[in-house]
RNA sequence: GCUCAAGUGGCGGAAUUGGUAGACGCGCUGGAUUCAAAAUCCAGUUCCUUCGGGAGUGUGGGUUCGAUUCCCACCUUGAGUACCA
């Protein structure tokens, strides 16, 4: 074999390896362990586009690096396949969503293969196979039978809560739970009855069961994002949409916002995505301040970061929302007071976000009372103040904080400064750092952070207030109302949820006739025939049996898509064999640790990435794992770009004069099978000036198109942009008309306004790659005409792995002839055969190798992979310049090129006589002493105008070598009697003299 | 608005702590080879130029012998977040 046959090289290798398990991790190794994971894909019906292996061939690499830099990898892939296309899907073509997920895994799988994946398949993970999901449902009990401890800062079992209340009630615990606990002792917790028990543990538990608020539309009988609602309307079918309370399973993420705030400290992550993850858990350090409402007995608390600003109140403000709204407003107010709720209601969210601006509110003609000077302070209600954020309350301080400001200019409502020689005449003053306080009694002449601190101390004094800690995370709904997700092991008895004991576990999910929700709104296990649960015989059994006494009815909901991938980096380190009573073994966790790094995308940001975090903690905290962070080191690649096609449609609009001459009539149509060719002059036209462009346009839409000439006097143009499939267009942007005229059925008879050549402009433009922008590059295509190797250089070459790049195919030929030579570089005997000399290599050999070995080794530590691929392009150049056959240069070289191109590397070893697969080869050690030459040339420039080169011997040091220059004759000559004023000298770069 | 990231040829992008800006690749131009094409190889390719040079890393300042790199202000783009008290 002579030429370079990448296809059946690639078949060949993967073949290989998959017999061999050559990427199989163990569980024992003296060899040091490494966990290279990714972000598991969904696998959707699409399959795969050039976009998605970024990240995997990005962590590929950095796997096989690891492999030769001699540790015990573990480099696993799995699915993410409970989600909500399989179950739209299914509503649709009513195909199981099983089905469907199996066969998009083998899709993905086949094509996954394909770009030579140094994964361990035999640890793959599906989250929707019962096996797995039956751990998720175990990690929800723990969750559910544990409560946090503020005291000893983690979770505990419920059982030690129990203990407590039993012995001294509930006065003294420090928990993390409810808002709305009661208080009890001993004695009444021993009186509870049973249920009474267990409503109040619920409270106390990680996983709860409560009423939250969700958005509901009745129409389509399912709950609706945020994001899935447009101006008051769901997005799909502009049908109405309604706040509804629903009783839902949440998480308690909230108890554990300190501790994932800190945990960030440990971890290395980008500073971006930290530093997202920090505003979404939000944390503020204030006060609580509770006000007495006057001849009421009512009180408000409110949350405030600058309690030091307390004898700067003048007015409180109440969202609307608020509890005590209705109570205190007075007689005089309630109209008026019912119209702003009645307004502010009607706006949606995004309504009430869109403008800041207009400030809105009303008095509510209540009055608080200020804890120290008991002078009163009006309260009004204004949509400024968010329900869902501290206590729906807020003391507003004008001077001191711009939306109070606002608030009081607008209303009229005084603006006291307490603030020493600071003009508020124009706006707040919000700087805390440089200001002392003025007109506050005790708090007088005192910086932010004095008179905060005695401030709260003063508070606690009269018992109103006290230091508070805020955090913006909520805890998180776990319930969703869809069918393709994971049962959960709960049953209801008596109103009140039970778990189902591990060992009846998983309890899998039911078959139902249709995934639609029902017609009263249940959701669509609410279909499920076989859905109760049998307590004596415990088993699932059918729902008309619900009313014996033993059988009771399932949960319907189903958990959310995160549930399954917060601990599923936990399950690969267990191998198949084992997994069947455990999670993972103890020794599996023990080994591993935790995943060393971690690919994947930055959308999951705030998502998935805070969820197993917590999840994580909390498994820590009951001992099931050592680790408490899941990734220690995470990479967000970037998205790979589709450049979409634009062929532009002629729609225009003239002056329907025909008929009646005194008014016209504006008609707009469009000429569907009209297409103009791109110009810059198509983008800018202007209808009414009288261009060359315009008319010689008007001219040949005349000869094509039924236009009446009293049409093409008011003609105006209007070009429309549609996307054409790419794979119609070549790289000089010109369109196959043929194939876009037979791509669909609309386009049969289209007439194309071309160049005068004769040839087609498309307009290109880069947009997300997706199906319906028809922008798609479809990596089997890839692989078929260049190769796998070349679509993994090409991917890492096309720049930063953390950067967004749009993809073009006409690149590649660059890496593939890179691929080439390289072949040919091992091949340069007669006729192209195979050829390696046992000749010892040559300086210059040796000098380009450890050039690469140090370049390709820096560059992979540091993840960018896309310099290492010029550097090796930089290498082969050189060394097939030299003539290069030494075998210890180019066994060493291929080893270097292995984890970017393993195929051809394989192949390459295997013609180099060696035996075993190429990831167990050293990576090749960097030896100095040949990149250094006897002496060396340093560039010497003069006010960076004239520039020389001297020689000087090696490893001289900096004083040497500005001697040196000194004594060099030219310089000598140039400075000519001049005494410099300084020498810089910067050994191996450049020598400045000043003269 | 706030937070973060980024602005370098026709294009994707290099330039490790401030030290010859534009590596490497695409594209383009010319040449070799070929009946021809593909493939391959060689040379050139930031811009302007009166061929001496001159300008140049979003814009305007600053520090420095020297700035793509550091500082200040501004502009633009992308991402996240959204009245967070």
């Amino acid at each position: 074999m002579s030429k370079y046959h990448f296809n059946d090289i690639e078949k060949k290798w993967q073949d290989y390896w998959t017999k061999n398990q050559t990427f199989k991790a163990s569980n024992q190794s003296d060899k040091p362990k490494y966990y290279v994971l990714d972000m598991f894909p969904y696998p959707s019906g699409a399959g795969l586009h050039v976009g998605h292996p970024l990240g995997y061939i990005a962590s590929d690499i950095y796997a096989r690096y690891k492999r030769h830099k001699g540790f015990n990898v573990l480099h696993p892939q799995g699915y993410d396949s409970f989600g909500l296309p399989a179950e739209q899907y299914a509503i649709q073509t009513g195909q199981h969503p099983a089905v469907t997920t199996e066969a998009n895994i083998k899709t993905y799988r086949r094509q996954l293969d394909q770009i030579g994946f140094s994964f361990d398949w035999s640890r793959e993970v599906r989250t929707s196979d019962p096996n797995y999901y039956k751990w998720t449902q175990w990690i929800f009990i723990q969750l559910f039978e544990s409560w946090y401890n503020n005291e000893t800062n983690k979770a505990e079992a419920i059982e030690t809560l129990v203990s407590i209340f039993s012995s001294e009630g509930n006065s003294k615990v420090d928990a993390a739970c409810d808002d709305d606990v009661p208080s009890f002792s001993a004695e009444d917790w021993n009186s509870f009855s049973e249920s009474k028990k267990q409503e109040i543990l619920l409270q106390y538990r990680l996983t709860y069961l409560a009423e939250t608020e969700v958005n509901w539309c009745p129409a389509l009988g399912t709950v609706l994002a945020n994001d899935e609602i447009v101006n008051g309307v769901s997005e799909r079918g502009s049908h109405p949409v309604i706040r509804k309370k629903m009783i839902q399973w949440s998480m308690r993420i909230s108890a554990y916002a300190e501790r994932l705030l800190q945990g960030l400290e440990t971890i290395d992550w980008t500073d971006a995505l930290k530093e997202s993850q920090r505003n979404w858990i939000g944390k503020s350090v204030g006060a609580s301040v509770t006000f007495n409402v006057q001849n009421h007995d009512a009180t408000i608390e409110v949350f405030t970061t600058r309690p030091d600003t307390i004898f700067g109140v003048s007015f409180m403000t109440l969202a609307p929302e608020h509890e005590l709204v209705s109570q205190i407003t007075t007689t005089d107010q309630k109209e008026q007071v019912e119209a702003y709720i009645t307004a502010t209601a009607k706006r949606s969210e995004r309504d009430r976000m869109a403008d800041v601006k207009t400030i809105s509110g009303a008095f509510t003609g209540a009055y608080a009372e200020h804890p120290f000077t008991k002078e009163p302070i009006p309260i009004w209600i204004g949509d400024y103040v968010l329900a869902s954020y501290g206590t729906g309350a807020v003391m507003a301080v004008p001077c001191g904080d711009q939306r109070d400001y606002d608030f009081a200019k607008h209303f009229n409502i005084a603006i006291p400064n307490i603030f020493e020689g600071v003009d508020i005449s124009e706006e707040a003053f919000a700087d805390k750092a440089t200001t002392k306080i003025a007109n506050s009694d005790f708090l007088d002449g005192m910086n932010y952070k004095k008179a905060t601190k005695r401030a709260i101390y003063e508070l606690d004094q009269i018992g109103q207030g006290k230091g508070k800690t805020n955090y913006r995370l909520r805890d998180a709904v776990f319930s969703r109302q869809r069918y393709w997700g994971e049962p959960f092991p709960v049953y209801y008895k008596d109103g009140m949820p039970q778990m189902i004991a591990k060992e009846h576990l998983p309890i899998t999910l039911p078959e139902v006739e249709k995934y639609l929700p029902t017609e009263e709104g249940e959701p669509p296990l609410g279909r499920a025939d076989v859905w109760a649960w049998d307590t004596e015989k415990n088993n699932v059994v059918s729902n008309d049996l619900v009313d014996h006494k033993a059988i009771f009815p399932l949960e319907l909901n189903t958990m959310p898509g995160w549930a399954g991938s917060s601990w599923y980096f936990f399950r690969y380190m267990e191998e198949q064999a084992n997994r069947g009573e455990v999670f993972a073994t103890e020794d599996a966790l023990k080994y591993w640790e935790n995943v060393d790094l971690y690919i994947g995308g930055a959308e999951h940001a705030t998502g998935h990435l805070l969820y197993s975090r917590f999840w994580v903690k909390f498994m820590h905290d009951r001992g099931f794992v050592d680790v408490d962070e899941p990734f220690k080191k995470l990479i967000n690649q970037g998205m790979i770009l589709g450049t979409s096609a634009f062929v532009f449609r002629l729609n225009y609009m003239f002056f329907d004069n025909s008929e009646d001459d005194q008014t016209g009539v504006q008609v707009i149509k469009s000429l569907e099978n009209v297409y103009l060719t791109y110009s810059e002059e198509l983008i800018n036209i202007d209808s009414n000036e009288n261009s060359e462009y315009l008319n010689n346009l008007k001219k040949r839409l005349a000869l094509i198109a039924s236009v009446e000439d009293y049409m093409l006097e008011s003609l105006t143009i209007i070009p429309t942009p549609i996307h054409a499939d790419v794979s119609f267009v070549n790289s000089s942007n010109e369109l196959d008309i043929e194939a876009f005229k037979n791509w669909r059925p609309e386009f049969k008879n289209a007439e194309f306004i071309t160049e005068d050549d004769g040839t087609f402009k498309v307009s290109r433009d880069v947009e997300k790659m997706s199906k319906s922008k028809y922008n798609v590059v479809n990596p089997d295509d890839i692989c078929e005409q260049y190769g796998a190797d070349s679509l993994r250089l090409y991917e890492m070459f096309l720049g930063p792995l953390e950067q967004y790049k749009p993809w073009n195919t006409a690149g590649i030929t660059g890496v593939h002839s890179f691929l080439k030579k390289l072949w040919k570089l091992y091949h340069q005997g007669a006729e192209g055969s195979f050829m390696v000399s046992e000749e010892a290599p040559t300086k210059d050999s040796l000098k380009t190798l450890h050039k690469t070995i140090k370049k390709v080794e820096e560059d992979i530590e540091n993840f960018s992979f896309n310099t290492s691929v010029s550097t090796f392009m930089i290498a082969v150049n050189e060394l097939t310049a030299q003539k290069c056959t030494s075998r210890e240069i180019l066994e060493n070289l291929i080893v270097l090129i292995s984890p970017y191109a393993p195929h051809i590397a394989e192949e390459l070893w295997k013609k180099l006589g060696k035996s075993e697969s190429i990831s167990t080869a050293p990576f090749p050690v960097f030896n100095e002493s040949h990149l250094v030459e006897s002496s060396k040339e340093y560039p010497i420039s003069f006010n960076g105008k004239m520039r020389f080169t001297l020689e000087l011997p090696l490893n001289m040091s900096k004083d040497d070598i500005e001697a040196a220059v000194m004594a060099h004759e030219k310089t000598a000559h140039y400075l000519e009697g001049r005494t410099p004023k300084k020498v810089i000298v910067v050994p191996g770069k450049i020598v400045n003299i000043v003269g």
